[in-house]
DNA sequence: TGATTCATAATGTATATACAACATATGTGC
DNA sequence: GCACATATGTTGTATATACATTATGAATCA
């Protein structure tokens, strides 16, 4: 492995682990040059490439520091339903209906990695914006790696902000389609007449296996989901903002 | 401007311009740094930075070269219908069902920033898997930047494949949501009884402007929009392939 | 106390150099 | 003609150095 790589697997652990919090500070080049006897250019590619991932950020003249965790994805992000109901100035609240911990259905066990028939949390939530029901959140997660889910107040924080807080989220995949709402759907969203629905069916990892499934279904007559991308450069240099 | 910008500036318009083509090679890092009058890590900084943002690929021992278009969208691709149905090893085919000229009404001319009332074209399309029909592509194009667009043939390529040969494509936008099926649309994707349709809309934009909006309609029961995306880095280093 | 100046430290850009690893074409021997 | 070695060009890694730009805190002065 070359000597920038092991620099920045050294600071990676750092961050992964938690023992660098937010905004931490990084060693600086100079400092890591001496800590790894390499020229300051060398542990200045490992700080510049982790910059280029997001993991830290970095400004001349004060130093560098570990990224806030916000910033993640940029694209189309399916996001947190609060956050989303809230900047549209609206009123949210969410009524958790099943707090419970049942054994793996085999499709679950695979989808999440544990033996089949040991117990996993099930949540189902309703979240509401300006107390019209928006979205049924019918979760499943992994206990071994979130303990203590099933004691959390869900009407404060949403599920999926204590899980972004509670296991560093790595990856997510998601499968969206629409569907005709069964009864129990229905009867959550306060449907009088049967619409569409658009369900989405997103799993999240962290380093250490599969966290959460969760399929959120939504009324297609009052959500829809956007996204915005960029293929090519925008031909601004690595150190510019925007 | 920094001198690795310049750099940088000028192998982009080489390339955006069309005047250096797919796999075209690119100048070494001596040549450029002759050309320019630099030092050969800086013409490396400029070529390094393009392949970080896609547009070149580089290859030790060999060279480096335009990128190929295709890798475009690394996360959440709405995929060209007809490869992903070729992908999954089933017959593709497409029919013309209207293709013509037709004055913008206002919210389009916003949509395609063309004046109220201009000619833009219109195509709508339904494609078959197996043949059965699993998308009707209704789609206004800005024929200002793709005049010829009426006189393709969309039963070879597919409008997508085109608009992305004739402008090449920097963003698009995408907007998800669940629909039931008006009259038209059963008729076209020939739905014996109605159900619930995924319905996206895509705007896409090349440098100069608006190319194309399409809204394609699925039938929920045949189709499901897939996507996987990794927030935080991977830890693999600039060079790395996978 | 408050404002200004200054020193220090951090990152940003640029250069010159050395060697390593890899790809490709060329030539050589058989 | 074919296999093998070689030369050359290209990218990848690493170092040492110089100076520019910016942020921050300490020292100075009014």
């Amino acid at each position: 492995m070359a000597k920038f790589e092991h620099i920045k697997e050294h600071i990676y652990k750092k961050i992964e682990s938690g023992e660098w919090p937010e905004y931490h500070p990084v060693s600086s080049e100079n400092a890591l040059a001496n800590q790894f006897k390499v020229s300051r250019m060398t542990a200045r590619r490992a700080l510049q490439e982790l910059s280029d991932e997001g993991l830290v950020t970095r400004t001349r003249g004060s130093g560098t520091f570990v990224a806030p965790l916000k910033s993640q994805s940029a694209l189309l992000t399916i996001r947190n339903i609060a956050d989303e109901i809230r900047t549209r100035q609206h009123r949210h609240h969410a009524v958790v209906k099943v707090m419970e911990q049942v054994p793996a259905y085999p499709a679950l066990a695979t989808a999440l990695h544990v033996p089949v028939e040991s117990l996993v949390w099930h949540s189902v939530i309703v979240h509401f914006e300006n107390g019209q029901a928006v979205q049924v959140e019918d979760r499943f997660v992994n206990p071994r790696l979130v303990p203590n889910y099933g004691h959390q107040d869900f009407s404060v924080h949403t599920p999926h902000e204590y899980l972004c807080e509670v296991t560093p989220l790595t990856e997510a995949s998601h499968q969206i389609e629409a569907v005709h709402p069964d009864d129990r759907l229905a009867d959550l969203l306060e449907l009088e007449t049967p619409e569409p629905c658009l369900q989405i069916q997103r799993r999240t990892w962290c380093r250490d296996g599969v966290v959460s499934q969760a399929i959120l279904t939504h009324p297609g007559s009052k959500f829809r989901l956007g996204g915005h991308m960029t293929f090519r450069s925008t031909r601004k240099s690595k150190g510019e903002k925007s």
